[in-house]
DNA sequence: ATTGAATCGCACGTTACGTGTTGTTTTATA
DNA sequence: TATAAAACAACACGTAACGTGCGATTCAAT
């Protein structure tokens, strides 16, 4: 028999949590003392670690009650349901992740608080992502597309970081003479990262950037705009002129 | 200028939020009818949306409001600090679902709610992986550590699925002939899963199987157990002493 | 018997609102 | 312009899982 301190030694759980648990009827003690104070048993014991537990495995005070109140229950199916609401959650913060990580590389390259950025950035993380890509529809192929959302979700910070690294230094450039041996560094410095990114797939680089070039609106990859789109643009044209 | 209800049609935030945020002082409007209804203007809709943005970053309105009020705020500092917390909780959602993969797939294949496998693999991913691998620490050497980190975090649930199949199997066929046909199947069906996520390691399977051997207490994969390990050990030698 | 420690029971605080009520203001219609 | 209908203000209570007191017992040791 253990007093509800003893038992909260224990267990590590607090006295106020068990005295929670004691209201909620929880887990209610097998016995007291004339003076009403609570005294815990080993099966009361036990049901408090099946409860913690349960606890751990995230689900509610509420639904551990009815787990254990009928041993019929489908247990099965409420471990499943937690596990789709973990994975889900996890989706959430996957996506999550990706919008703090650019925002975050957006200050850090900007030097400021850019809200147009951040707004764009969530608005493109808040729709799902495969209405994302509906835009892209008319310019890539069922594959491409899967294939670019993969690239999407694993692409590492590293990467975010150099991705927006030269993309802010060509915001900070875009008035420059597109024929200039810096302004071909960008350009290069471009390719050579998209290249990296879209594994030296030709056909699906080809591709999307026919894509961005039409679809000029909107910030597509990030804090890739139509700015930095039509710089690049203007490089190359002024290449092909050279020749 | 708009009115609550039509601040609320147009930003999708219910009525009853505005009100809270006007309550603690987080979106006060910027003017009132003589009557005191609330009448919104541009500036507090860009606050709103700019409250929105931040709340979908995971803050606060507590931290919404302090990041709002000091514009020389610590934005990166907060950003970052969010990014850890995200990643954190990722991590808590990754150890959480492998456990409860463990624990259905345990539930599916013994038929039965074991609670025994409840809490050891609870107690497993409680504490953390470093700590877990600390038993293994004579028989393994870091780099073998790190290699099973990565495989353990890195096992699908079809993987997880199979590990749980043949082990309760094996589980119910403890008392079987080690020299028989059957016994063979089973032993030789772990030898190929277990080179099969081990990846044909053989140097690492072999310490492995050594640090198991010597640290029988205790679940160490999930469910495979002292019981497990004895049997694989009895089929070998059966099969050495045919030889 | 006394005293210090443990415990009980109660209540309010936390977070970001949802839900509901009553009384007032605004808006639309006659 | 009178009146009905809709919108709104202001307040209160509920949520989940306890934390943090608080005064009033009760327990355990001296």
């Amino acid at each position: 028999m253990y007093s509800i301190g003893q038992l909260s030694k224990k267990t590590g759980v607090t006295v106020r949590t068990l005295d929670h648990y004691d209201e909620i009827g929880l887990i209610k003690p097998s016995s007291k003392t004339d003076g009403g104070h609570r005294l815990y048993n080993e099966d009361d014991v036990m049901r408090l670690e099946r409860v913690l537990a349960l606890k751990f495995m995230g689900f509610k005070l509420e639904q551990i009650k009815n787990i254990l109140k009928d041993s019929t229950s489908t247990w099965l199916e409420s471990i499943q349901e937690q596990l789709e609401m973990v994975k889900r959650e996890q989706e959430r913060l996957k996506t999550l992740e990706q919008a703090l990580l650019g925002i975050s590389c957006s200050i850090e390259y900007e030097g400021e608080v850019n809200w147009s950025i951040i707004f764009s950035t969530i608005q493109l993380f808040q729709q799902d992502p495969e209405d994302v890509l509906q835009q892209y529809k008319s310019y890539l192929s069922e594959d491409e597309m899967e294939k670019i959302m993969d690239m999407n979700a694993q692409m590492s910070k590293e990467d975010m970081r150099e991705w927006m690294e030269i993309i802010s230094d060509i915001k900070a450039n875009l008035e420059i003479d597109p024929a200039s041996e810096k302004a071909q560094q960008l350009a290069e410095r471009w390719m050579n990262l998209a290249e990296n990114i879209f594994g030296n797939d030709e056909e699906l680089l080809g591709d999307m950037w026919d894509a961005l070039q039409n679809l000029k609106e909107g910030i597509v990859f990030y804090p890739m705009d139509k700015d930095v789109i039509e710089f690049i643009e203007r490089v190359y044209m002024a290449k092909e002129e050279v020749k």
